[in-house]
This record gives structure tokens, sequence and C-alpha cells, in this order.
DNA sequence: GATGAATGAGGTTTCATTCAT
DNA sequence: TATGAATGAAACCTCATTCAT
């Protein structure tokens, strides 16, 4: 009871899909771990279309609010704004891990409808507008941004991952090295 | 006729399958693509997820054949066993665009079986190598290694997909830009 | 529905089975009979197979109730226990024939898996143990009691199969008959 | 080579549906322990129903040739034609003992067209007679003939699968038991 | 509103049969 | 003539979705 249902579907959603994608994720799975009976979907998501589709674009929003929440003012530099980034997508990524390998697994897939898909573009776009202005200013690399979006992406969830992993534990030392890593990477210099 | 029957199977499977992923495609789709009878896929695998196996396995022994051919000596330097690893990565996208998708989308499904993933985790190791030497030598970036090769990896497979859309076109300037960008991502410095 | 499910698709399923014999029924002529669809049985039973194993045992158990109740004590004679075994079958064969049928045309069959042999054999048993106390009084054949037992059952079934053929009536003199006929083929004299 | 192919086919055929009844058993199957390539045995039997009945109508044949070489003539006694016809079952039963299972296990299924059932009819006629003869005579029981002779051949299934399964070795002494046992059984006294 | 038993469309797989060699 | 690779109809089985309770 406590938490609303339409969350609990969410939340085993966002959980099931992130680990085994959306076709091998059954309805009856899904229900079992939101502990609600499979028809109780059915009364908060139109189909599993849908409901894959609003989690899509739920978790998308949220992403982007979490970068737009305090975002450096349009003079600032472009190593503020990218340190605004990093640490949007490290708050993020901490919160909510599955939401980030569900978004990156997902967002090629087809089952996502024409409204996902312009979500996720704008999302790039937040990306997009970053590098576009650095590299004016000569201080990011001459390649598409695209390409330097799915690399820092990509570094992202391999660096959650292996921590989730247990691998070794955050360090802020280990977080400086990462965000160097990153910023070198898209950088020119 | 021309082509074995076993090859049409795999090179349709390798498209399916890194497009749809691996449950969203049918063996009727499969069979339909590869332009034989749904019965004579199980003539050549015993099911969908040998089929997936198999193939998945015969793509890492492609792509580890392509890294170790011609790999430098022991006693050569980082640069020049980094220049190996990147165009042995550019020679096996050229030639095995999907492969890479397929292999990247799928590294983490659930179908894969216990040699499968084991082959996989060989394909890292000489990945992990080649890192592993460049940190002794302080010339590569102290993060776990996986994190540096995920990183690169998914700047690749970005980089194809940029471009097998046609966005713009490959020319040498770029590619030397790309290259740039993933050793900057990589190294100390 | 006026049935519990689970019963309609076992009735249907024995006279199916022992009309067409397991591998010649198909779910789907199952599902019809049952007047269930045919997801519904596997609601109930987790394939072909195990359906086909609990309605033996099912009926097994049922045979063994059958002959159990009102069993004469031990110390009874040959020809009481005898009479019992007899009627105990005609009670069976009147009200369950088809299971008869059934349990004797898959008592050899691929499909049955330990548990159901291990069922038959304890069947098998109880006529088994009444034979050879027979033949320790040389009142019944010194033949392997396999041999004695099988030709009584095919007599039953024989026996049924012609009546339910309707090719003459069941009557009272017909049946002592049939019962002197069992009788003066496992006795000595 | 040696034999004739079409021989290979039946033999094998008869050992398989025998043993696994004739839908569980494959082409594939009989193809393999025929040692002929499946497609042959279609250059020999229109189709596996075709197969089934030709078999069915050899096998039943052949008893049927067993019964009437040098039956008794019409005049002889009954004990004399009993005697006969036991023996003509025993040298049957030891050179074709898979046959007569097949051909136990068959005479019910649907795979039978009408000139293998006619077949079968004729073959229980031979029976028939005998026991109608004994019936007017007074020696044999006043029980529905199909009812004898299903008792009696359920009685040389289980005398010879006994055997068979190496429980015991048949003996002379055995063998006459056995034959008493089927005599009382059909007999008045 | 919440449930989960029931359903049947559609997926995977088998196998009788064909046909090029 | 003999073969066995290829086929697709039809089998088994799963699961998204509905609906009576």
């Amino acid at each position: 009871m406590q938490k609303d249902k339409r969350a609990q579907i969410l939340e085993a959603s966002v959980h099931l899909f992130a680990e085994r994608g959306f076709h091998a994720t059954t309805i009856p799975m899904i229900a079992d771990q939101a502990k609600v009976g499979a028809g109780t979907i059915y009364r908060y998501f139109e189909n599993k279309e849908t409901l894959v589709n609003e989690l899509f674009q739920e978790y998308i929003e949220k992403l982007k609010q979490t970068i737009l929440n305090n975002y450096p003012p349009e003079e600032a530099e472009i190593q503020t704004k990218f340190n605004h980034l990093f640490f949007a997508m490290v708050s993020y990524a901490e919160e909510h891990l599955q939401a980030l390998y569900f978004i990156d697994s997902h967002s090629n897939n087809h089952c996502l409808d024409a409204k996902s898909l312009e979500s996720y573009q704008s999302l790039l776009e937040l990306f997009n507008s970053f590098i576009k202005e650095g590299q004016k200013e000569r201080l990011i690399k001459p390649l598409p941004s695209y390409v330097l979006i799915v690399m820092v992406f990509g570094a992202f969830l391999g660096y959650y991952k292996f921590i989730q992993r247990g691998h070794f534990s955050a360090t802020d030392h280990l977080m400086d090295e990462f965000k160097k890593c990153c910023w070198d990477a898209i950088s020119l210099h």
C-alpha cells in the first residue's frame, strides 16, 4: 500500500528492463517484483509498450531536470559547464543507476515511440549545445558531438558498473581521475 | 545456393540481432532474411540460443584474430601498440560493423552461455594487458581498465554509427581526430 | 464454470489418450474436448508429459484404493481374496473403463517417468502378493505372476471392450462365466 | 547391400513400432536403424501410413500362414486343434516376437486402414471358428470368443516378455504349465 | 480498485516429405 | 537407384491481455 502502485510498477520495471531488456521481461515478472497483480498493471498503463515508453520518458525528464537544475548561466566558462554536467550525471547515476542502464540499453530499441525518441533527442541536445559552444571556442575536439557524447556516456556506465560490482570502492581521488579522463577525452589539449 | 546456408543464416542473424536484439528477433525473421526455410536453421543450430552463442563466439574470435594479427612485439612502445589496436578496430569495424554492434549490445545479455562469456573475457583481456602495461609505465590513466575499454568501445560504436547514418563521410582528417580523441581519453597528459 | 478446469482437462485427456494414445493426441484436441483454451492446460500442468504422468498416477492410485478398500484380512481364503479382487476390478471398469484402457495401453510407454512406473509397479505388487500366496498354498498355477496378471488384465479389457461395443449386454450369468474363466486361468484344477 | 532394402526397412520398422509405437517413431529413426537414407524409404513406401499398413498386413499374413500350415483336418479333435494353434503361436513368437508386440499394440490404432483391419479380422476369424466349434461341442467356455482370444493373446505377450527380460529361462516344463494355463482359461471343466 | 485465471495469437521446434545430385 | 539437405505444416508452449469476481 504505502507507495503508490504506479510508482511500484515503474520501479520494478526499470530494474527488470535494465537487467534483462524489454523483450525478455514479462508482465508477470514485473507484477511479481512490484508486488501487484498482473491485471493491475493494465489499470495504470494501456499495455507493455506504453509502460516502457512512459518509463523511458519519465527517467529522461528526470535526467534533464537534474541537468537543468542550477545550470550555469550562458556566459559561464566551458569548464564550469562541464563541471556542472559531470556532477549532474554523477548525482543522477548515484540515485538512479538502473535508469541510466535502462536508458542506454533501450535508446535504440524498436519499442520506443516517437515521443520517447523526441524526448531522448532533447536530452542529447543539452549535451550537444554544450559541445557546439566548446567547439566554437576551440576548447573541445572538432568531432561529431554524438561521438563525444556516446563516449562519455559509455564511460559513465562502465565506471558505475565497475563500482557497483564491488571491484573497488568509490573515492574522491578516483572520481577526480575519472572526471579528468572524461574531460581529456573531449577537450583540445 | 551460391553461399553455404550456414553462412547465410549467420549473416542474416548478425544483422537482425544487432538491429533488434536477440529476443525481438524471431526465427521466421531470420529465415526470411537468410532466404532459407525456418526448419533449415535447425539443421545447422540446435536451437535459437546455440545460434546466438555460436554467432557471438565466431565474431569475437574474428576480432581477436584481427587484433593478434601482426601485433607488435612485447618490447614495442605503448604508442605503437595503441596504433595497432586502433587500426585493428578500424579494420574490423569497416568489415563487420554489424558484428561490433551485435557484440556490444549482447555482451551483457542473459542469452549468452559460459563459453561465450569466456570468449568475451579473453577479448577484454587483450585490451586489459595493453592498459596494464601502459599504466605501469605511467603513460595510461590509473583508472580501472574496464572503464577505459568501455569508453573507447563506446566511442567506436558512436563514430561508426554516425558515419553509417551518412551524417558526414569518413575522411583521413576525421579519422586522425578520432584517433587522437581515443588516445587522449586513456593517456596521461 | 461448473466443474473444476483441472478435472475437465483430466477427463478429456483420459478419453483421448485411451482412444488414440499419447503421441497421437494433441494439446488442441484436449483443449477442444475439455472446452478450455489451449493455454489453460499449461496453468495446470507443466507440459504434456507431466499431464500424462499425473493422469496415470491418479488413475493408478484410484485403482489401488478400489482394491484396498475392504480388502479381506490376511487369514482369509484365497477364493475370498480372488472374489474381492475380481469385483474391485469390475467396479473400477464400470466406473472408469477409459482409465483401464489408458493404463493398459500406456504402461510400457516411453512417456512415463520414474514415479509413474513406480506407481504401476506398486499396483502390480498388489496382484503379485495375492498370486504368491496362492502359489504357496498350491491353489494357483506355478507360473510367473506377471503372466497370470497380464492374462487376466487382458481378459478384463477384452470383456469390457466387447460389452461396450454393444455386441451383447452384460448379464449376471455372463459375469459369472467370466469370473469362472479368470479363476480357471490362474488356479490349479 | 546383402538384404533387400525393403526388407531392411520393414525389419527396422517392426522393431521401432513395437518398442515405441507408430507416432513416436520417426522416419529418420527408421532410416538410421535400417541403414538407408530417409529418402529411400519413399522409394518403397508411399508414406509412413502405407509403411505401417503394409508392415501390419505382412506380419498378419505370416501369422495366418504359420497357423494354416499343417492345420488339422476339420474332423480332428478340439484338443488337437488347440495344440496346433498353441504351437503355431509359440513358433511365431519365437521367430517374430517384435511382430507379435507390434500387432498387439497397433491393432486398435487409428493409423490402420480398412485393408489392415480386414486382415486383422480374418486372423481373429481363424481363432474364432476354432472357439465356436469348441463351444458347440461344449468343450470351450460359452463366452464371447473375442474375450477368450484376447485373454490368450495377452498371456502370450506376457509370457514372452517375461522370458525375454531374462527373469528366467524357458524350459519344457514351464511351457507345459503355460499351455495348460491357456487351455484351462478357455476350456469347460 | 485490485486481482489472477483464462485465453489465443504468435513464438520455437519437430518431422514427414520432396527433390537435386 | 539412393541419398540427405531443404522445406513448411503443424506440433508444443509462452505470455500480453482481458474480465469475472
